[in-house]
DNA sequence: GCAAAAGTGTTGTAATTACACCCATGT
DNA sequence: ACATGGGTGTAATTACAACACTTTTGC
C-alpha cells in the first residue's frame, strides 16, 4: 500500500470535456460547504500527488475524490510549470485546507494536466470532501483558481489536435445511439468549420465505424431522424 | 536573479533529435571526466528545476551546460511520473554528484520531457562541468540512466505525428542546402514509408516552401543533384 | 396545411497513385 | 563504356466541394 506522503511540488488537474449539443463543456469542482475563504472557488478537479504514486494513477485518483468518476480514460497532455502559478494568494489557502499542508511548505508547484473527453450525461456518483462538480460552457467560464483557465484552453487546443489525426476520438462525446446531425455539430463545434449536410451523410456512410440502426428518433414534431452508433474499430 | 536552491522533485530532460542521412540520432551526453561510480553513464541532457525557475527555461539552461547549444526551440512533449523511475542505485549517485544534494533527499522525480528537432552538425560550443555530447542513432542506443530510452521512444512517437501535420518541422532537420533525394529520404525514414521518387518532385514542385536553387551539387561520380532551400512560410 | 428538421444525386475540380526509361557525371 | 544515382510524363483513380429540392412528422 502507498504511504500517504504528500509530495509538495507536484499536482495534477483533470479537464474533463463533454459536449452539450451546442458547445463544449468542461467539468468543473466547487467546494460546496461553507467552510472559510477557500469554499465557492471554482477549479479543475486536481491534486497535489502522493509520494509513491504515479502520475497516472493520482489524475484517477482525484477524479474518483471529487467526481465519482471511475475509468475514465485520461490522457497527459502537458505540464504546467510557471513559476508563478501561484499568484493568488487565495489559492494557498485551499492548498492548506484540502492537503493539511502548512501554506508555508508550499512554494511551487507543477502541475501536470490530464484530458479525456466524455458523455456529458455521466453522472457524479459520490462525491467526497464536500465537492459538488458540474459542467460548463468553456465559453462562459466563471473566475477559477491558480492558472486553470489556461490550462483548460490547452486542453481543448490539444483535442482539436487529435481529432483531426483521430476522428473516433469525438464518439466518447455522444449518446449511444445519436443522429446524423448529432455528430456533424458536434465536428462542426469542435473543429470551428461548418459542413455541408449532403456531403456529410456521404461521408459517414463510408465510415466503417459509424453504423446505421433501424431505430428512429420518437416525438419530435418534425421527420424522425435515423439513429446511428459507433463501433470501435479494430486496433491494429 | 533567481535563487540557486534546487527543486529537488522536478526535472526537465531534452530529447534533440538530428538525421545523420540514414536514420534519426539522439543527442546524449555523459561525463567524461572519471570522477566515480557515475561517470560513463550515458543520459540525456537533463537536471533537477530551480525554485524560481519556469520548466522552458530550466529546458534551456541545462541543455546550455551540457551541450553548449543556446536558441534551442524545443517544446514540451510529455511527463514521466513512474514512482518507479529511480530505480537503479547508480542513478541516485549521479544526483548526488551532479546537484550536490544529499542522496537521501532524493525520494521520487517527476521529469518534464523536452523535444526539438536540429540539425546534425550543430556544433557544441562549450561543455561546462566536464560533459561531452555525441549524436547516436536511435536504435543503437547504448544503456541510458534512468528510463531515459522510454523518454526518446516518446520523444520520437510525438515528432512522428507532429510532422504529420506540420511537415516544415522536418526542415530543421537538413542543411540549408539539401536535394530532393535527401528530403525525400527524412520522409520516408520518419514517417516510415516509401516515396515514388517521380511523385515526389511533383509535390515539392507544389510546395511554396521549398524553392529551388540553381546551384548543384560537385564533386559526385554521377548527375549533379539541384540544391533547395526551406523558405520559411509567413506565420499566419 | 404549415412549420421544422431530415434526407437525397450530380457534376466539376483537385489530389493521389501507379508505372519505366533516359540523363549527367566521375572513373 | 560503365556504374551510379538524378531526373522526367501520362493516365486512372479517388477524394473533396458546390449546390436545391422533396420527405416526414406533430401541431
Amino acid at each position: 500500500m502507498m504511504t500517504m506522503t504528500v509530495n509538495p511540488y507536484v499536482s495534477v488537474d483533470c479537464v474533463l470535456l463533454g459536449f452539450d449539443g451546442t458547445q463544449l463543456n468542461a467539468l468543473i469542482v466547487r467546494q460546496s460547504e461553507t467552510m472559510g475563504d477557500s469554499a465557492g472557488i471554482y477549479k479543475l478537479p486536481g491534486s497535489l500527488i502522493y509520494m509513491d504514486e504515479d502520475l497516472d494513477e493520482a489524475a484517477q485518483r482525484v477524479l474518483k475524490q471529487m467526481t465519482g468518476l471511475v475509468q475514465v480514460n485520461m490522457m497527459q497532455f502537458k505540464a504546467f510549470g510557471g513559476a508563478d502559478r501561484l499568484k493568488n494568494p487565495a489559492d494557498g489557502v485551499w492548498l492548506e485546507r484540502f492537503h493539511h499542508v502548512d501554506n508555508s511548505h508550499i512554494e511551487r508547484i507543477v502541475t501536470i494536466g490530464y484530458t479525456s473527453l466524455l458523455r456529458i450525461d455521466r453522472r457524479m456518483e459520490k462525491l467526497q470532501g464536500g465537492y459538488e462538480a458540474q459542467w460548463m460552457p468553456i465559453n462562459e467560464l466563471p473566475e477559477l483558481a491558480f492558472d486553470h483557465r489556461d490550462i483548460v484552453s490547452e486542453a481543448v487546443k490539444t483535442i482539436r489536435q487529435r481529432a483531426l489525426l483521430d476522428p473516433t476520438l469525438l464518439f466518447n462525446l455522444l449518446p449511444r445511439k445519436f443522429t446524423a446531425t448529432q455528430l456533424r455539430v458536434l465536428m462542426e463545434t469542435v473543429q470551428g468549420v461548418r459542413i455541408d449536410v449532403k456531403n456529410f451523410h456521404k461521408k459517414i456512410a463510408t465510415m466503417p465505424y459509424v453504423v446505421p440502426l433501424e431505430e428512429k428518433e420518437d416525438g419530435v414534431n418534425h421527420r424522425a431522424a435515423r439513429y446511428y452508433k459507433f463501433k470501435r474499430p479494430r486496433k491494429k
